[in-house]
Parts: structure tokens; C-alpha cells; sequence
DNA sequence: TATTAGCACTCTAGACCGTCGAGTGCTAAT
DNA sequence: ATTAGCACTCGACGGTCTAGAGTGCTAATA
């Protein structure tokens, strides 16, 4: 890469002192300042120097002239992709994610809310999940149980392991019995499908090998698509909002309100993370790599969890671009790969794939 | 009442016109502005010595000597109590609590979730939704529902119409008939039992009626404990939190943050509404009226929405203390009555009372 | 030739006024 | 009983000044 021959290790070592620096206190930083508390062996003199280089480079920016420097967008960026060690967990973090994710979880969706939770305790900064809109769920299971009268209960279970429920009212009094048979006939008939399946064409093929009242008939085969519409339309969670008002680059009240705004908006928060949607990795955006005028300086860390290559989602956290990039990414990692065997044991028994 | 006699007339309508102004504006009030403003008949000076007289009287407060006057606590209870006209609700409010309400709402939970988003929106406050944690659910349906050889699913619905799922596990391979054994047996033995009905008792009187292994009847009934526990374990909905960024009185950072903070602990929100439970009228907490410190400078303001006489849970909004009351109180009422119709739709198709 | 000491310069934050205006309480006149 | 008038108080606002941190440039140094 172009980036390695552009810097020197001099360059290199000053600017990552920096960044760590300006990560660590939010404030801007002095050349004098950097030759007394890091130990490069140079006078604030030569550090100037390297300082006004870096800048011109694009790796640091003044607020004004003679404030101290501060890291730009790209200087993160470097910093992130060259300069950065990895943290290991400490014990307490390691402890947090084991007992929170020990609980005994039984159902995709509590799983993910928990890890959103987790995130957000851990990182201290607000965490973002989401369920994804994929139109991959096939059907497993459907049942229709009778409540009453009136009202029936419709089941499906997803091969990714999401249930959802819905109560369907009949205008006419229902047959327990003929639920029953419904019940039966659908449960043999729909699983394997898509949720795209479910549609017209569907209800009029069940009508011609089967004889059903289409006053049950229609009903169920509503509450069915509207499960499937729950399912696939993305469910968000959103957790520890209140962390950004920790941060000093929030500590303007107009600006803290925009990004709380922000967050409130469940659907602009959905098109925030759908970002690269690659399997493996983390996706880090910094700044302006995130397309939103509302979080230009916030930092965007999203991780996807998967089962046998099958995005199913993703989790992700917002802070500050002054982030602890270090430590912040070592834990995402961690918990992605946690999640990645929870979903694991919670969707597979082994029985069927996902495609 | 002895607040009547305390106050002629001349001092409440004073006293309604500071209130009403700085509930408009923010701003302390001083006596000319109101001889101007508000058409009182009277000069500054005549209505410098009521307002002395009302801050004798603990209705009013200054912030510093010469400065204006707003409302105390106790002015704004007796604004509550007494003064204040309730507004008519107007149409853009009418067509919105329309629109939200009227969507195919088929679940308890879901619906208190949608009013409270519904509340957020309309009164510009931060809402809290609750469900109760009483144990007065009663056991309408259980099923249990074969999922593949390891797993199945335990469904729960309650007379009030609450539905909860959970996947229960095994740990030998489970003969699908043997479930739908169990559940035939389990939806003839069940229903009607209250929620603290199961418990260990109950399973040994179900192992000696009837012959059920082991494996499959204990994660079974432990996944009906599971789903009691979540329909007892209230959940909590909030929404609009950003929304106290709004008001001058939050403009300090710390204040909002500590706010935010009580905010995202649900389990302190769920304290904060158990407050009176009185299934008629509106609980109004001003100020030091809610016991909890950090919201000495909120009002909150609760409805019970129930049925049948039993109250299901509580809606409530919190804001600063100067609060809209006339429009707010107006709005909450309401909206309690259309929720109360909603679950009569919901969980009466008059089959069983509730109790 | 690379590094450093020294110096003049810049800019911000904070302390310290003085002024203005809104508001009060009191007294005397109506 | 009400009101006009007056002296007084206090916060908000704007201007000035200073201290301190930091810079860039130049000349001296290893």
C-alpha cells in the first residue's frame, strides 16, 4: 500500500502517539506535550516539524492556529487500519459477555436484544441490532390453534429459528375440529416454503386439493402472511442511547439532541447498518465514510452474524469518532464470534440447512 | 376545601396567568408583563403586592430577589386541581390517535406498545408504558407444538389475552405424538389455573393421573413456567426520551444525562408508574410528589387501562413540571378510554370474565 | 545535514469590569 | 383600596485585559 511508503516510523510513532492521546483526554495536543509524555527521544522542536507534515499530509487537523493537533478522518482511518494494537479483554469484560450470554436464551430475537444490552454495557457506547430483511426464511412449522369462537392462534417457525404468532378473528363461529384439520393440511403442505410463497396463487392451489370454508380459510392464510411480514420486515433494538451524553463532543446540547433524534428514527438507523454486508470482518466507518450528514462525527462499528454463510443480521455500536477503537473492536470481534456459536446451537440441531 | 377560601378571586386569576404564561414561555414573570399581557384590570403595582402575597403563600417562587416569578409545586398543584380548563382535544390530535389506533392491532403488548409510541408523539413528551406484574392472569389455552426431534414449542394464552412462546429443549428424541399427547392432556388440565397455580404440586398431581416421561413433561412444564414468568415479569415500553432535549429546562447536559440515564433503567421506570393505582382518573405527580430525587423537576402523569374492573397496566408521560396540564391531562384521558375499547375488542369476544 | 534552542506571534479561556433593563418593595398620593 | 413614583437589586451582555499553551521561523549546534 501506498499509505506504508508515505509515512516514515518516525511519522508513524508520533502520529499514533497522538491519536492515543487524543483518544484518551478529547483534548488537543502540543508538540511540547507529546515530547514530554511519550518517550520518543525528541525536543518539541523536530516534533513540530513532523507535526506540520502530518498535517499537511491530511493525518491531523488545528481547530485554529496555535491550538494543539487533532486527528482528522484519515488520521483514524490510518490509525485504525495500520497504527492500532489490538486490546485483549480484560477478565471483567470477559466475565460480562459470559454471563450475560449464559442465560438461558431460547429464541433468536431474545438473543439478539441481549447482545444489544451487552454492547452497549461493554463498549459504553450505544449499540444498534438488527434482525435482518431477508426474504431466506422458509417455513418450518405452522400451527393454528383455536382460542375461542371467534378467535384462532396462527404459529410459525421459521428454519432460522424465529417464531412469531398472531391472533386471526373468524366472523363465523369456528369449528375446533375443522382448525384442526386446517391445521394439519398446513402443516404438511407449507413448510419449505419461502415467505415469498406465501401469496394468491397459494390460497387458490390449498382450494382446489382441499375443501376448507373460506371464512377459516382466509383469515388463517392472513395471519400466516402476517407473521411472515413481522419476520421479514427487520426489528431493531437500540440500547444505551444515553452513553453519548458521556462524551465531550456531546456536550452541546443541539448536537446531542440531532443524534438522539437520530436514533429514535428505528428506520434510519436500519439503513445505517445495512452497510457492507460482508460475512467475514468488521465494518468500520469513521466520520464521513458514513453517508448521513447527522453522524459525520460519529464512528460506525458494525459486525454480522451468520449462520452456515447466511447473513442474519447485525449488530453494531455509534460513538464518538474519538472512539477506543483498540478496545472497542477487539470486543466486537469477540462477541460476534460468541453470537455466531449461540445461533449455532439455538438454530441448528441438525436437522436442516438454511438455504 | 380550605384552598378555596385561601385564595379570592383576584389572586387565582393572577395566579392562572402566571401559570398559563410560563408554561407558554419559560420565563419568569413580573408584574407588569402581566398587567399588560393578561387583561387584569389592574396596575403593576396592585398586582406586585397579590404576587408578594402568593409567594408568602408558597404559590409562586423568585429565582433571585428582583427577579420575576414562576410557579412552585404547589402552584402548579393548585393550577391542576383548580384553575386549570381542560382543552378540547383538536383535530390534527383526534385524526392521529385515529390513524395509530385503528392499525390491526391483534395483541394486548403489541397495542401498549403502539399507544406509547402514540403518546410520545402527540404530546411531545417522553412516554412509559407498562404491563403489570400481577398474578392475576388466568390459563386460557396450552399447546405444545412439535418442532423437530430435540425441540418443541410451549405456548401459553391467558385471559387477558397476553400470548407467550418459548422453545423448549429435550434431551432425548421426542415422539411427536407423545407431545401432542401431552399437549391434549395439558389444554384439558390447565386452563383456568391462575399463574402461581404452577408449580411443583402440579406436576406431581399430572404424573400420577396420567403416564408422561420424564424428558418431555418437565422441559415442558418448565417452559410454561417460562412463559408465566414473562407474562408476570412486566415489560416496559418508552418512547420519546429524546424529546425532554426540547425544553429549556433540560438544556443543561447534566440534567438531561441524568435523566436519560434513570430513563434506560427499566426496572426504576417500573417503580415510577406502580404509583396510585386508582382504576378511575389520572395520577398527576408534580415535582417532589414522585419520591425518586433525580425526577424533582418532572411531572409524571398516569392512566390504568384495564378491564373489567381489573387493571391490566398503566400508560404515563413524563416532562418537566411546567407541562402543558391542560392539553396533556385532556389527551392522556382520552386516549385511556380508546384503550380501554381496544381491549375490550381484544380480549372479549365474551366468552369468560376475567377475575 | 538533521536537530534543537530561542523568540515573536497567535489565539482562547477566563477574570474583571461597567452598563442596561427588568423587576422588586416601599412610601406617599389619589 | 389602588396606584404612581422612586430607589434599589440582580442577571445578561459586551468590552478589555492577561495568562498560557501552542505555533512557525531563524539561527545555532552536533
Amino acid at each position: 500500500m501506498f499509505f506504508d511508503d508515505l509515512l516514515d516510523e518516525r511519522k508513524k510513532s508520533i502520529l499514533k502517539a497522538i491519536i492515543d492521546d487524543y483518544i484518551d483526554t478529547a483534548e488537543p495536543l502540543g508538540s511540547r506535550t507529546i515530547a514530554r509524555k511519550h518517550g520518543i527521544g525528541l525536543s518539541s522542536a523536530t516534533i513540530r516539524n513532523e507535526m506540520a507534515d502530518l498535517e499537511e499530509m491530511g493525518f491531523l487537523c488545528q481547530l485554529h492556529t496555535s491550538s494543539g493537533r487533532i486527528p482528522s478522518n484519515l488520521g483514524y482511518r490510518f490509525y485504525v487500519d495500520r497504527l492500532m494494537k489490538r486490546k485483549e479483554l480484560v477478565p471483567e469484560e470477559l466475565e460480562t459477555i459470559r454471563s450475560m450470554l449464559d442465560d438461558n436464551i431460547s429464541e433468536l430475537t431474545q438473543l439478539i436484544r441481549q447482545v444489544s444490552v451487552l454492547i452497549a454495557r461493554i463498549t459504553r457506547y450505544t449499540s444498534v441490532a438488527v434482525t435482518p430483511r431477508i426474504a431466506r426464511n422458509r417455513i418450518k412449522t405452522v400451527r393454528v390453534i383455536p382460542i375461542d369462537t371467534y378467535k384462532g392462534l396462527v404459529i410459525v417457525v421459521t428454519n432460522t429459528g424465529i417464531i412469531k404468532n398472531n391472533v386471526v378473528y373468524f366472523c363465523e363461529p369456528a369449528d375446533p375440529d375443522m382448525l384442526i384439520m386446517i391445521s394439519n393440511f398446513l402443516s404438511s403442505r407449507l413448510p419449505g416454503l419461502t415467505t415469498e410463497n406465501i401469496d394468491d396463487d397459494l390460497v387458490l392451489g390449498i382450494r382446489e386439493s382441499v375443501y376448507i370454508p373460506d371464512e377459516l380459510l382466509l383469515p388463517v392464510m392472513q395471519g400466516i402472511r402476517d407473521c411472515i411480514n413481522q419476520i421479514d420486515g427487520s426489528e431493531i433494538y437500540l440500547e444505551g442511547a444515553a452513553n453519548i451524553l458521556n462524551y465531550p463532543e456531546f456536550c452541546d446540547i443541539i448536537k446531542a439532541k440531532d443524534l438522539l433524534n437520530l436514533m429514535e428514527e428505528k428506520s434510519v438507523l436500519a439503513g445505517m447498518l445495512q452497510g457492507l454486508l460482508s460475512s467475514k470482518g468488521l465494518s468500520v466507518r469513521i466520520g464521513t465514510e458514513n453517508k448521513m450528514d447527522q453522524i459525520e462525527n460519529c464512528t460506525v462499528i458494525t459486525a454480522t452474524y451468520s449462520y452456515k454463510d447466511t447473513i442474519l443480521g447485525t449488530i453494531g455500536i455509534i460513538g464518538p469518532t474519538r472512539m477506543e477503537y483498540s478496545r472497542v473492536i477487539s470486543i466486537m470481534d469477540y462477541i460476534r464470534d460468541k453470537v455466531n456459536i449461540e445461533i449455532k446451537r439455538l438454530v441448528g440441531s441438525g436437522d436442516d440447512n438454511i438455504q
